[in-house]
DNA sequence: TTTTATGCAAAGTATTTGCACGGGA
DNA sequence: TCCCGTGCAAATACTTTGCATAAAA
């Protein structure tokens, strides 16, 4: 079991370096966003994004941030976070650690690898059993973290 | 490993009992729209029910599709799907056997129990690494069932 | 200079709500 | 009879598209 941690700084200088490789512009409004997401610990929708990354850029629009959180998903540098509450926000996506441990108070998100060969053997098993030829899987856990534990929902950021 | 199967006919009238023993009233809209999930292995959108249901009862209203999936999710019985492609769709509840094997051509969705030691042991280790409290877990896998493997895309129902 | 990116406004989707009428109990 | 459920139309929420201007390369 290995928790995943990156620094945020990293993960947009990375982010703006793929964008721009892949022949995308590297202009203001992309760095504000870019710079948010990286930065959050918890699964931000665009509206959230929006209203975070204005503070440093006032003039940004709600379009462009759709518009950059498609590029970014479409790199596979965010994913999508499916909860009970809704299937809008977006994280960080980290290559082969697609495990979530998702916070259902303050929404915080932390990834595992869990036990490969568990997951492995588990997913082996089920092809065989029903016939369908696998192509992925999903596994989510929810809880509370130990923050909001402590101080109850709302409270983190 | 098991897979789950129920009867659809047993599956709708134990809904239209369900509904009527917590104060819902027995009408012809929600009685097509319910034998219609009911009877479906493939995950259903709301649109999908509608059109399928006014077969039956060509009066229906897609409002009423909305209405009758709400009362159904509200007690369980039915829950929706989160695919990569949307999470609109609904299919049966099984309560305690939640894991959903889903074929990505056709919508139909398998129901296994998996090995319950397995994932319980991942579950516990993943909340005393994290801290977290663990509260529930997701576990889908995607693929192609057999069916579709032979013939393609789009052409089970 | 050339082409892409931006923000606004408008258009699309998906879903929910208000309301008068009709049907279940 | 009484009240809930229905379908329609309108409202809402979320996301995408068209377009003229602005900025990157």
């Amino acid at each position: 079991m290995e928790h995943q941690h990156s620094s945020p700084e990293n993960d947009a200088q990375h982010w703006l370096a793929c964008l721009q490789s892949n022949g995308y512009r590297l202009t203001e409004p992309r760095r504000v966003v870019v710079e948010t997401i990286a930065s959050s610990q918890q699964a931000l929708i665009p509206f959230d994004v929006f209203e975070k990354a204005r503070s440093s850029y006032p003039s940004l629009g709600l379009v462009t941030v759709y518009r950059t959180i498609e590029k970014l998903e479409e790199l596979g540098l965010i994913q999508r976070v499916h909860q009970p509450t809704g299937c809008q926000a977006f994280v960080t996506a980290f290559s082969g650690h697609q495990h979530l441990l998702i916070c259902q108070h303050c929404g915080r998100v932390e990834f595992f690898s869990g036990d490969v060969e568990v997951i492995d053997g588990l997913v082996k098993t089920v092809g065989d059993t029903s016939g369908y030829k696998i192509q992925g899987h999903w596994l989510q856990l929810f809880g509370v973290c130990t923050g909001c534990q402590k101080v109850g929902p709302g409270s983190e950021n």
